[in-house]
RNA sequence: GCCCCCAUCGUCUAGAGGCCUAGGACGUAGCCCUCUCAAGGCUAAGACAGGGGUUCAAAUCCCCUUGGGGGUACCA
């Protein structure tokens, strides 16, 4: 039977188990993607999840960025922190009874032991098989000990508890990506799934979560492949259903074969993207503030201005692809023609580039309204606008996006169109300013456009550029020689929207005094 | 060391034995459009890791090598 007849016949449950580690690795985000699409496309849940076991690293306030993250792409969960569900407590920390219960289940019914090899002893025997250059099995002398026995043993002494792998078999694991996977048990050690304190250890406690949370479909990342086997011996011994795995290759960085991890995070935050940062409004205090705002995190998309589409576009086609050729995938089409059997079993390098022009190709088609109400944010932030902008200051952004066109691919770049029409130029660009305007015949031909300026009516575009040709033609000079002439001495810069759109928007007042005081005259 | 996974342009991918002188996309370069920058249009460079098989035929199947990754924990 194939995994696809059986999505048929009943939800398909997936989950995704962050740490609360303070914020939403992109890797970790495009794992859960992978789960989320699995279940809107053959309708099902999709179960948050908490894995907070690791008490040192574990701080609950760490776990408010990771569910903000989800929000913001629109990643819901059916089941989990804030909502609850079923098949709670979501948090594992408050799950140890059922490992505990689990594990001395497993100890009454012969499936596993206590372990009475001191922790140096084991050392020892490690050192001692590596040195003789053989790989180290582990078999506790409890393994073959009458249960009845061992359950004694834990009465009166608190040991570590280990499965019993069945030596002499096969594992197999028809992975939905991957394929037929088989280890031999006798390569691998019985591991230890209970501390003697009680708390479960990893290989276990998602077994046993993913057994009782009856989740169908394990969609994790590639690294979890080694952990599988040891997870189907404890399936079986549970007496539980063993559910299908998809082991979803790796996310590398940019231009590498290296797994983008959450370990080195720090080295993203490059000075150019400070920079970048701070351009856009953000104090140095702030970006330390934060260790979250670098590129292998979503919060630093969200911080500028990336559309959430626009992230899960370019991290679902990062692994899977649709077809031949489809690039810009919608979510609902996404969702419609989503299936595991088109993601990669190979890894992918992220790519900061690929991912801007998605960015852009999304804004294109955004609602104007929707583009003023996301490019806002940020020129309050960096103090261009106030928080409350007056109806003229909405009415200038207005025209300024509409100016700027696709020139906007994130709402941050408003920063870069905007400031210079909104802010008084503070400063020229010094090679724009020897290029455009200080030039021989200029400035006369500047100062005759500013007189025509004056009386012009309407002061538009059109009549603007009517003006402009007419003048160059009575005086014998090239239209473009006004044209860039103009752009600089009102903006300070060489880029930006077509030039009579930028006095159109500087008005007629601004548009003379910008041009009256630039370099051109001084 | 041992076990497992992976391998097509710089990057993301298409390709399930003949449709492949390997297709698309990002990026790069050039040209066109043009008041600059974007956007758009056109063009170019650019890949089956290597070696053996199997087959009339291999990017596709098998084996080996190489390279990358993961595991080998009382981490997750």
């Amino acid at each position: 039977m194939s995994p696809f007849t059986r999505f048929a016949m009943g939800p398909v449950r997936t989950r995704f188990a962050p740490s609360p580690t303070g914020y939403l690795h992109i890797g970790g985000v495009r794992t859960a993607l992978f789960n989320w699409l699995l279940t809107q496309r053959y309708g099902g849940q999709f179960i948050l999840r908490i894995d907070d076991t690791d008490a040192e690293r574990n701080r609950t306030e760490a776990l408010q960025p990771i569910l903000d993250g989800f929000k913001w792409l629109g990643i819901n969960w059916d089941e989990g922190p804030e909502i609850g569900g079923n098949c709670g407590p979501y948090f594992q920390s408050q799950r140890q009874h059922l490992y505990d219960e689990a594990a001395k289940r497993l100890v009454a019914s012969g499936h596993a032991y206590p372990c009475v090899v001191t922790a140096d002893e084991l050392r020892v025997d490690r050192e001692t098989s590596e040195k003789a250059k053989k790989p180290y099995i582990h078999r506790g002398p409890r393994r073959d000990a009458d249960p009845a026995s061992n359950v004694a043993l834990l009465a009166e002494r608190r040991l570590p508890i280990r499965l019993k792998v069945p030596v002499g078999t096969t594992i197999v694991l028809d992975d939905l990506i991957r394929g037929h996977v088989e280890w031999k048990a006798d390569d691998l050690g019985d591991p230890v799934i209970l501390r003697a304190d009680g708390r479960a250890l990893y290989n276990f406690a998602t077994v046993v979560d993913d057994a009782a949370m009856k989740i169908t479909h394990i969609v994790r990342a590639a690294e979890h492949l080694s952990n599988t086997p040891l997870q189907l011996v404890a399936y079986a011994a549970l007496g539980e259903p063993i559910p299908h795995f998809a082991h979803v290759p790796v996310v590398n960085e940019p231009n590498s074969k290296k797994k983008l991890s959450k370990r080195d995070m720090a080295k993203f935050l490059t000075s150019e993207i400070r920079d970048k940062l701070e351009r856009i409004g953000w104090t140095k205090e702030q970006i330390a503030a934060r260790d979250d705002l670098n590129p292998a995190t979503v919060a630093f998309y969200k911080e500028m201005g990336y559309l959430p589409a626009s992230l899960i576009n370019y991290l679902a086609r990062l692994g899977w692809s649709m077809d031949d050729h489809s690039e810009i995938i919608d979510i609902k089409t996404m969702v419609a023609n989503f299936g595991l059997e088109r993601v990669n079993s190979s890894s992918a390098s992220f790519d900061p580039d690929k991912l801007y022009w998605v960015a852009g190709e999304y804004m294109k088609e955004l609602p104007l309204s929707e583009k003023i109400a996301g490019c806002l944010p940020f020129l309050v932030r960096a103090g261009v606008l106030p928080d409350q902008p007056s109806p003229f200051q909405l009415e200038q952004l207005e025209r300024i996006i509409v100016a700027s066109g696709d020139r906007i691919k994130l709402f941050s770049d408003i920063l870069q169109y905007g400031t210079p029409l909104i802010s008084p130029v503070v400063s020229y660009d010094e090679k724009a300013v020897n290029k455009r305007l200080r030039k021989d015949g200029v400035a006369p031909v500047l100062a005759a456009f500013a007189e025509v300026m004056q009386t012009m009516e309407p002061f538009e575009p059109h009549a603007l550029e009517a003006a402009l040709q007419a003048l160059s033609l009575e005086r014998g000079t090239q239209p473009s020689l006004l044209i860039h002439a103009l752009r600089v001495a009102c903006t300070g810069i060489e880029v930006g929207p077509g030039v009579y759109d930028v006095l159109g928007i500087l008005g007629r007042d601004e548009s003379l005094r910008r041009i009256r005081s630039c370099p051109a005259f001084i």
